[in-house]
DNA sequence: TTTTCCATGTAACTCGTTACATGATTTC
DNA sequence: GAAATCATGTAACGAGTTACATGGAAAA
């Protein structure tokens, strides 16, 4: 009666959840681990980290232990807990079974193409390709970063949608050009 | 110096520019069409489009005139203005080719399938498939809505993206079935 | 010695959403 | 006579971001 919350925030808990399943680590490193590793699957910033981190322990999903090593900045230790492990599973559950609605700002341009003149619609939509191949010639060299590890289910998911984009965009390409 | 604005915006502006290009209307009108035959492109609220019309208003992109119908709400009909037609242009072009990050919640849980006991990780993949089916038979549907129009090229994209989700997703069940 | 790293957080802000207010008018 | 439609907006809220504050430690 008073979950539902937003799909983002149920995302990002269940992304924390995971992380801290493997091992206990304080809100430094998760963020850290998240920004090196998991550059294209999420983009969670530092203070939300933070604040979802407080807010899990709130609810009980997470303990908290303060640390302190010398005299560095003390750090705050968080390890899940049984409450959080049910979560944990829930989430992943509803998260595993649903598909996103998958829409994208570029798609609004699409509906105005005509307004160019071919040739410069092709000379747009040319850049775009280039992107696209780029992306995907980054992900497959960070495929091989991630060794049969679950995050590369995520990269091969992308790989895939993002080699039916750039098939799309060359055949729509063709068909435009003059 | 104080333009640059999320991505957001700038989608959202082309998008009311680019409606008003065709015909000058007011506020309802326009979301009314946007729920009705773009709802798969973009998700825009009433009181935003509100918002950002008369944000457009105050740039100088749309003029806006005061009418009234007997007794009726009066309503303010929006116009595209010479200035307006030069900003549509930037945005589409800017946005044709630009590929957004495509970054989807359903990727975090991925990243955990093996939490899961294999046939329970398939059946809930399974629920999303099933989903995944279901859109994809409601975009060919609305495919025959929109004929000949640029609605359809965004479709198309949507289409094949969803195809080749479908196909991954197909090829993963498989593989993980025991 | 200045920069970068460690470690946490707060404050202000933006963007967009929900829920609500208004009031006439057509439809059931 | 109740409900939906037309037409516009405001107010409150939520999520997340940027920018900033703090302060010791290690590296350049």
């Amino acid at each position: 009666m008073m979950s539902e919350g937003g799909r983002g925030m149920d995302e990002r808990a269940l992304l924390l959840l995971g992380i801290l399943r493997s091992h206990s680590q304080h809100g430094y490193q998760i963020h850290d681990f998240i920004e090196k590793n998991l550059s294209r699957v999420t983009d969670m910033k530092k203070p939300t980290a933070y604040m979802l981190l407080d807010r899990l322990h709130r609810a009980g999903y997470v303990s908290e232990t303060v640390e302190q090593e010398g005299n560095r900045p003390p750090r705050k230790v968080y390890a899940i807990t049984p409450a959080g492990e049910a979560a944990f599973a829930d989430l992943l559950r509803e998260n595993l079974a649903q598909t996103g609605p998958l829409r994208q700002a570029s798609d609004v341009g699409l509906m105005f193409l005509d307004y160019l003149a071919p040739a410069e619609a092709v000379a747009c939509l040319e850049r775009r390709l280039a992107m696209l191949a780029a992306e995907i010639a980054a992900i497959t060299a960070s495929q091989v970063q991630h060794p049969g590890c679950g995050v590369n289910l995520a990269l091969e998911r992308h790989h895939a949608l993002l080699l039916a984009d750039r098939d799309w965009l060359a055949r729509t390409i063709a068909r435009l050009r003059p």
